[in-house]
DNA sequence: TACATAAAAGACTTTTTTGTCCTAAATATT
DNA sequence: AATATTTAGGACAAAAAAGTCTTTTATGTA
């Protein structure tokens, strides 16, 4: 709807290790992809780039596989996984695709996309891993279907 | 930002096409993708789509081109040029890709989304291309750079 | 040390989106 | 009727996104 696939999975699959972290478990691509229903290969990629950019911790080796710290629960927000995977386009971009669409020179649509914009920016930048991966926990939300 | 390439150039053209109509002239798609710089082939399969949806007149021949009929203006609204151009999914589907996620199987997002998803749904609804037209007449806002 | 496990990395393929080009159809003008 | 203009349509090409596969690197354990 608004993120690319990569994206998609890597929000899903963070939100995945963030559950098991929570339970003192380091889970494996395989089982990420198995759980968020997601392209293995597609999604190990994807992970990679949350590792480099610090979101996730990834373990090489026997009883390796990712995992998520704490307190790195609470300061990891949606934006930052979004930012890492699709950039920021979705904060900066202007709606109809001007490259200098500002307050000043203002597409059309400028002014009607200020507000949701916001919106979803305040959302983005709000919203923790903790959060979504308690909800996950207690069984009221879902990665697959 | 929200919208495919080819939905970006059709609202533009749309717009273009229906400040134009103000003024009682027609315009070819050479004109159009000079003045909203988009492809101009490219701008020409969009523009098939719109008219197809009944969205723009299109006239063949010498002195043909797009226009739009002043009621027509009113009642098209930014979410028919969406929906023509790029489907539903805007509206309907997941954030995070999921297929079945609604208020009873919800993703980890799908309460923050129903705002914001509202939010675009109200102003894609709502915004006629008489209002998007009226604001570049009056040199309000631009559709190029 | 050898082996097994798991992520990292890079080359490769497929699919979708974006974009081009050429021919056909319609129509106004002479 | 001939010609010029303009959209319609389809085949094709390029680029980007999505996805796969194989090899390398790191590391825990026997």
């Amino acid at each position: 709807m608004m993120f690319s696939k990569a994206c998609e999975y890597g929000i899903r699959a963070a939100v995945y290790i963030a559950l098991h972290s929570l339970e003192g478990r380091r889970v494996s691509v395989a089982e990420i992809a198995d759980e968020i229903d997601s392209p293995v290969a597609f999604t190990a990629k994807t992970l990679q780039l949350l590792t480099r950019n610090n979101i996730v911790k990834s373990i090489k080796g026997p009883n390796g596989g990712f995992e998520i710290e704490r307190e790195d629960m609470d300061s990891v927000k949606l934006s930052m996984i979004v930012k890492a995977i699709d950039g920021d386009q979705i904060y900066v971009g202007c709606g109809l695709g001007l490259k200098k669409c500002n307050a000043d020179q203002p597409c059309p649509l400028h002014d009607k996309f200020v507000d949701i914009r916001s919106n979803l920016r305040k959302m983005l930048t709000s919203t923790s891993l903790y959060e979504l991966a308690t909800g996950l926990e207690v069984g009221l939300t879902y990665l697959k279907r």
